[in-house]
DNA sequence: CTAATTCAGGAACGATTGTTCCGTATAATT
DNA sequence: AATTATACGGAACAATCGTTCCTGAATTAG
């Protein structure tokens, strides 16, 4: 009965994502989203609310896309020590590769918003938590097979990988570009586990 | 010749740090500004220019503050490693004691504006080397009392270090208030040492 | 064909943004 | 006491903010 929509609404939430990792939330205009989405104001309002809602869908997509690589790396890896030290070099190249870094979506939000809405601040308390459990069971894992020291408990250790990982994002945010920074800090996290 | 100001131009910016510092430069109105530092629109605009000019100076003032601190505490040291955990036992104490937790001034501001405004990335990028630079030394000194491990080079541990503390900053911001998380990530650090 | 719905584009909304300007009050110097 | 430079309070500015609404054309299902 009705016009079908000419967008495809998750590749528009795609570019929302990158706007507002870029920009942040505040930084972000209601003129940037219609300019960098291509689409209509009014089509923009229809289908995602407002501006609060759309930079909500973006980050949960986000960090449902970010979640699900690194769960699936860990879980079908056979050296989780490997895979983890993969994973923190794949945040190096792409701290180093854009002219223009963006860091993390996530700890950007973080920083910007949590303090200052509830809703964000909920997404990214979810994203703590499933973080740790990922990590968690990888140490565990890598504990089991003999990769990783047990001297530390498991999910000390998953903090601290994880809060290495933020500062790493952070880092990148500043506009660091030698890669020696990058790899000192690396090698320093990787030399307790 | 002429009248006197009623206020004090430094606790003024003392103010304008706090404000900041919890609602962002973007976050942050002339109206909150004006409210909050309690000084009329003419006086505030006439004594520090335009709100990018009175956040850049109270960005500097706040790094000049938090370097001369931690500066001398490790300088006057006699064990430097013991320091430097006093250091992060402080960070995790302000994360937890305040309802508010604002984080790191200049993390804050590294996310936000570091990409978007030169300015602010010279005195991120001042303070970023300033820093390097005190932690090297004092992990030089560690190494050399025997305090801290001579297995990796001091530069690369002084990246370290104040990589970690940045993501303890994050962690505030995110607003954890799990003392235990902090501890975990904290026991961490300092096994490397 | 009809009815329903979405589209793009833009006008327009009131609110808030950062900033400027003006008249008056004030205090130090002559 | 007169002069003069500046701080003050507040009105006012244009611009932009996020958001709503209207138009008319386009598209689809019944």
């Amino acid at each position: 009965m009705a016009r079908t929509k000419e967008f495809n609404e998750d590749k528009a939430l795609d570019k929302a994502i990158e706007i507002f990792w870029h920009k942040g939330y505040n930084g972000t205009s209601a003129q940037d989203l219609v300019t960098y989405l291509g689409l209509s104001r009014s089509s923009l309002y229809d289908t995602f609310g407002d501006k609060q809602k759309l930079f909500s869908k973006s980050l949960q997509r986000y960090q449902k896309q970010a979640q699900e690589t690194v769960k699936d790396l860990l879980e079908k890896s056979d050296n989780v020590k490997k895979t983890l030290h993969d994973i923190f070099k794949q945040a190096v190249l792409e701290s180093l590769e854009n002219r223009i870094t963006k860091g993390c979506f996530m700890v950007n939000s973080s920083v910007e918003l949590a303090m200052h809405d509830e809703e964000i601040a909920k997404i990214v308390k979810d994203n703590s938590k499933t973080m740790e459990e990922v990590f968690t069971n990888a140490v565990k894992k890598g504990q089991e097979a003999g990769h990783i020291s047990k001297q530390q408990d498991a999910r000390g250790l998953a903090r601290f990988i994880f809060n290495s990982y933020s500062g790493i994002r952070v880092l990148a945010r500043t506009g660091e570009r030698d890669k020696q920074v990058y790899d000192d800090i690396v090698k320093a996290v990787f030399s307790i586990l």
